[in-house]
DNA sequence: ATAGTATGTTTAACGGTGTTAAGTGAGAGG
DNA sequence: CCTCTCACTTAACACCGTTAAACATACTAT
């Protein structure tokens, strides 16, 4: 009867419980210093198990991801939504994406900067469906807008997303993997960088 | 009599073969997919010797970006040097960055990116005498020549330098480890980031 | 009720990793 | 000629991600 949508309730729940037991370990330690047995010990379950419910570590870290880049995404959409000056709401999409980044630091590490090494052909994060994707998709439609009013003197929108884009990201990679370098105060340093583009963007 | 000597000779000399090795394997294939057993393959000795040169692995690879960085901040000196406009020559002290980067972007990673995970105190990377801070220190006094020559608006070194680095690492970075990504053409891209931020900065 | 099957989980193992402790063997010094 | 030093190797430890095979339980069909 029921028992069949009861297994796959729990079946459900166990691949929650892993994703959350990951979740954790990644985020306090680190991808690269937590194993698949040391998840497997936190959910109480044999190692092999997880296999079960995920191809490979790799797959692991990858749903975790989209979770969290899903946050992001909608982030960036409500300040989109909220905003009718198209400058300032793409200085705000840009904070958004850094604060998310220094929030989130392990989780940022591992979509934007370890990511997939290369073992052939690892381009989940590429896909067009992917919440890393959606998020690029919303800093676009900030670009997109501010050209369509004019702001701009550049008016090739990939390339402006994209330099917006290595410009948060430079910043937030950095304070992430060299956080004992001497840094001038954070704040400072992420609106000296949005500013100067928006600044360096306009006619 | 002069034995002594042949053999410290003879040391040093089996000291850059595994240097040597492991450079051309590192930059090849990427710190993560090298182990030590393929080093030592390669130079034809036991793993273990290695570790009678080298404490261990990360040391191995400090050692090779040291070298590596080195020249990065010979040429930025000889640019500094050769040009006497300030902002044409901090722009090309910013090229010769991210063109170093992309040359040698296993190199980059392991100085860059991936670097010290955060296993207590690996701060080697910023010690002040260390060949990437050398690179920093350039670019320093790139920005800070530009200031001196009223060229910019805003007047804290220290902010500009960072900020200038951000956006060229952000640039090579990205480019580097996501390389599937669709960027716009790679030179419109990395020139457009440095007009962008040269011309915000500019009164 | 019993036999058979599908399902979820575990045990054991493979082939790898960085690293260390103990052992070997050739050449220098007495 | 013997001893000792010291560069080097062998063997091992404790881990890693992953897979194949065994197992136990719970459902199905006779």
């Amino acid at each position: 009867m029921g028992t069949k949508q009861r297994r796959e309730r729990e079946k459900e729940a166990l691949r929650q419980d892993i994703l959350d037991a990951a979740r954790e370990l990644f985020v306090k330690e680190g991808y690269e210093n937590v194993s698949m047995r040391r998840v497997a010990e936190k959910i109480e379950y044999s190692p092999t198990t997880i296999y079960l419910y995920f191809e490979d570590k790799a797959s692991l870290l990858y749903a975790i991801c989209e979770e969290t880049f899903a946050k992001l995404a909608k982030r960036m959409e409500t300040i989109a939504r909220d905003s009718d000056e198209p400058i300032e709401a793409l200085r705000q999409v840009c904070r958004a994406y850094v604060d998310f980044g220094l929030k989130y630091p392990n989780h940022y590490k591992l979509t934007f900067i370890n990511h997939p090494q290369h073992p052939q052909d690892d381009k989940r994060h590429l896909r067009e469906e992917s919440m890393g994707m959606r998020a690029y998709g919303n800093l676009r439609a900030g670009v997109e807008a501010c050209i369509s009013a004019k702001k701009f003197r550049e008016t090739n929108v990939e390339a402006v997303t994209q330099m917006i884009w290595a410009g948060g990201h430079g910043i937030t990679s950095l304070l992430i993997s060299m956080p004992d370098f001497p840094w001038v105060k954070k704040n400072e340093l992420i609106d000296l960088m949005i500013d100067t583009l928006l600044e360096g963007l306009s006619g």
